[in-house]
DNA sequence: TCTGGCTGAGTGGCTATTCATTCAGTATTG
DNA sequence: CAATACTGAATGAATAGCCACTCAGCCAGA
């Protein structure tokens, strides 16, 4: 906390503290939980003063809703993106579904955040799930239909309860990474999950 | 609380009060989240002092956990005894799908307390999981091995990525179910989950 | 000197837990 | 049988501690 007058003065002028609270924030969340995480705690691990959190979010609880915002937000972009440049649309959900637990595996304090966090109580998840979720489950669910208009998949299969189905998995794979104390990659695994999923819902051939 | 002199006395002696209590608390989790409940709302739903809740247990989180031990031994106790009437792998996971449907299903504010609440931190859910949860898998883990053996499941699947897409996908099914504003039957799904997983993982016949 | 980003000690509100007290009901005594 | 003492479940007011958020000023750069 003894700010070097020389040294501190080099950070970036402005931006960045918006940017080091949020990370912060996630670190600290993960590691507490976000009831048990005091604002003091984040500021201090962002390196400024309580206060200075007040400036740039209105209260903890929005600090956790720019994470996810942030989060999802990214994670939607960057798939949509790179969906366009594939055709098939079994090779489009394993892209979505790497990308899922790509993402989630490469920061495991986001992914604590996004797994457990973040389902705190059903007014977050309900104000949550109105935002951005259900787009990404829009997303899903959409290829899927694209790919029963296609044929290759089962067209008598409710495109909502399966889109439902292929999250869940990659869900619960994303939970139990985090909770095991054995270090494996997260990513691998969406192969496994879309190898028995794309059978189960593939047409005959 | 007014208490009839004579008929108060009818009353079975002990016992009771501690199941109030668990019953209160599970709405009033479900209602505001457990971070959100005062134990004097517990109290007053239960129609209790606040200090009675003491002495019955040692603290607000321990509510929480009873809650989870009960509904977690009462659903592995009764999956157990169906299973033992069942011989056909597969006949025995759908059995094991409806089970965990119907019980979410049945109790609307169990179910929010099982799907959202006890999520609510890695350190519930370490406690949690190490617990009855890895327990539950492993039924589903060895129904499935079960059903490697006997040759109607795929025996290049690795068992515990599958359990962990089976419970994922019901677990995923409750969750929106909750969230949902739409009234529909949970159990129902059970069968359209199973429908897709089995296809996933079935030998060729 | 002025501006405005930043600071951090202090305030107010809140709530888990405690514990002195009450009071049925039950045993003991005369 | 009546009077008395005892027991412990239940009560709820009081406490103690916590923490999100505020704001009066500080200081660095222009």
């Amino acid at each position: 906390m003894s700010s070097a007058r020389s040294l501190s003065s080099i950070r970036p002028p402005v931006a960045g503290k918006r940017e080091a609270i949020l990370r912060a924030a996630t670190r600290v969340f993960a590691r507490n939980g976000y009831f048990n995480s005091k604002v003091a705690d984040i500021a201090s691990a962002a390196g400024v003063a309580d206060g200075t959190v007040y400036l740039y979010f209105k209260s903890k609880e929005e600090i956790l809703h720019s994470i996810f915002d942030r989060g999802v937000e990214n994670a939607i972009n960057e798939a949509r993106k790179q969906l366009e440049t594939i055709a098939d649309p079994r090779e489009k959900l394993r892209r979505i579904a790497h990308l899922h637990l790509e993402r989630l595996g490469a920061d495991r304090d986001l992914a604590v955040v996004f797994q457990v966090e973040l389902r705190s109580s059903t007014k977050f998840m309900e104000e949550f799930s109105a935002a951005g979720f259900a787009e990404y489950l829009g997303l899903i669910r959409s290829t899927f239909e694209e790919g029963q208009r296609a044929g290759v998949f089962r067209t008598e299969l409710n495109a909502k309860v399966v889109s439902k189905i292929l999250f869940g998995a990659l869900d619960e794979m994303a939970t139990n990474w985090i909770l095991s104390r054995r270090r494996y990659k997260l990513a691998p695994m969406a192969d496994q999950v879309l190898d028995i999923f794309l059978n189960g819902v593939s047409a005959e051939e």
